[in-house]
DNA sequence: CATGAATGAGATTTCATTCAT
DNA sequence: CATGAATGAAATCTCATTCAT
């Protein structure tokens, strides 16, 4: 990977992450990058294939950050640590507005990540030994995405109080 | 409103809550409205009037209906009613994709409608006599934030049961 | 077909003939053509469906020009129109230019012709009563190939003299 | 002449015969080639002096072929000879074809070429003592250019016939 | 001799917008 | 009110060529 190929990246995630995909021209990005718009497309091609790479690497990131916080061995534990997630996207807050925008829109660029969490949710609550999981994982899923939209948008809750809910919830204090 | 009128702004909301503002031509939405291209702009003057002028109709729309069920005399049938919203914008469904796709990148086309939820539930909950009614708004907030989503994305969660955890959570069953 | 549809038609086709169609950017068909280079991609949404567009009006307009010249009873003056084919392009000499150039390379636009230039000429000489009409197409095929090459490249050769030769073998002077 | 020049002068006659030289970019020449884009330049300069480079090749090759047929004594095997010349082609084919390409529209990369086989074939006729020699080899000229297009195009002709039909003529069966 | 990263000019195409009818 | 031809600016992408290594 030069320099400039990751100076491109650094800037279309920015800038697609700021204005979205489709306000971004490859004008704004080889200027903001420092770079001839020519080497855009010699390292990705095509801009919707500059996209697919920026969003690969991403999630590949975040799969490797969540399989972290997931390995723990108490359940409860890993439950803490899912809680956490969504307050450890801040270095990664473009992707995840990114993330975010294709979302509903483009859910090509997103599905592996929703698979991911569908399933590991499902997973938490059955190990745990809840006589519904898919109901409780329903709810997880929900808060835990209403949680994740409030952090993108810089929502001034007071989160301690938000997860101490949670906590009181499934007896995570003891 | 003339016929022409309304299928314009039927086609531009279906479009722009598909596949994004940014990435909807004017000739896809005249086509798709069934006119020329040139009677958008003889009715909305630019693009982005369009788009506002949507948003501003459905943000209007949406206040009607939640201060109908802000109405109720009884603060519980409130609470009730204020759960029942995301269910409410099946119909209203692009028009709700499109406010999501807008909230994150282009918030200046959804403060309004923001602002009058946070001081809604504000409200409610400081009306419901909790102590920290700061902190349950904010709750109640992520929760119905996360809702909205999930039903924009069609995710398929059985949301009774859902409900039901809120119901119990504040009483609302009795 | 507008004003402006024509001029662009007419530039690209001397354009394409002159220089060939790779070598013929938009901007300079606009150019010659007094019009915006959008106005191309308008009418004919891209350069190479405006190759094709230029191909299928002038094949259409030749097959009509040598349905013409075919019409007539006696077989031997059929013959003797079929001679005089290549002496007609003149008038169209930017088509035929391109048609050459076109024929090797990308066969695909210029296919319909050769098909019916083929099967006409076979059943001419069928007609005709030779025991081997298809070695006598051949020859005409070649000699008519080779006639059109010459007068498209502007070959400054006796082309009364050439016909004679043709004639005796075929005796059509009598 | 390293491995790698010659691997690029094949590539590129190849791909400037089958598609044509505007129409083949230099970074194609070189992955057919196996090469480096930069190693055409390095070679060759620029990419029309590449195909300067080919053509000159190519129409000396021919023109040595060329002398070595018309040197026989006999005028009628020498007349022979030249029927034949067609035929040779095969192997070359690819330069025929770009050779052919290149005749109408950039006539400058052929000239020498036409110039000689025109002088020649007027000799011929002369020292073969026909009385309007300019006219025989006219028809000769306009006949061989039908002939080599009809092969570069691959024409499913009977060609031996084709053949008897000017070996009659000009009494070469003796 | 050879590579491959990088450039910049230009090619094709898109699109919001204008305007005559 | 409505059309559709036309524009011009800008977007995506291509490509011959240069250059450091």
């Amino acid at each position: 990977m030069t320099i400039k190929k990751q100076k491109i990246l650094d800037a279309a995630l920015q800038l697609f992450a700021t204005h979205g995909y489709d306000a971004t021209p490859t004008s704004k990005i080889a200027k903001e990058a420092g770079v001839s718009e020519g080497l855009i497309f010699r390292h990705f091609e095509s801009k919707e294939k500059l996209l697919v790479f920026i969003m690969d690497m991403g999630i590949e990131k975040s799969l490797e950050l969540s399989r972290g916080v997931l390995s723990a061995e108490n359940p409860k534990e890993i439950l803490k640590g899912i809680l956490e997630l969504p307050f450890l996207i801040e270095e990664d807050i473009h992707f995840w507005k990114l993330h975010h925008a294709l979302k509903l829109q483009s859910p090509e660029y997103t599905d592996r990540y929703k698979t991911f969490k569908d399933e590991t949710l499902l997973e938490i609550f059955s190990k745990l030994g809840y006589k519904n999981p898919r109901s409780e994982a329903a709810f997880m899923g929900v808060f835990l995405e209403g949680l994740f939209v409030s952090i993108l948008s810089k929502q001034e809750y007071d989160y301690e109080q938000l997860k101490q809910i949670i906590y009181s919830k499934y007896n995570l204090n003891e």
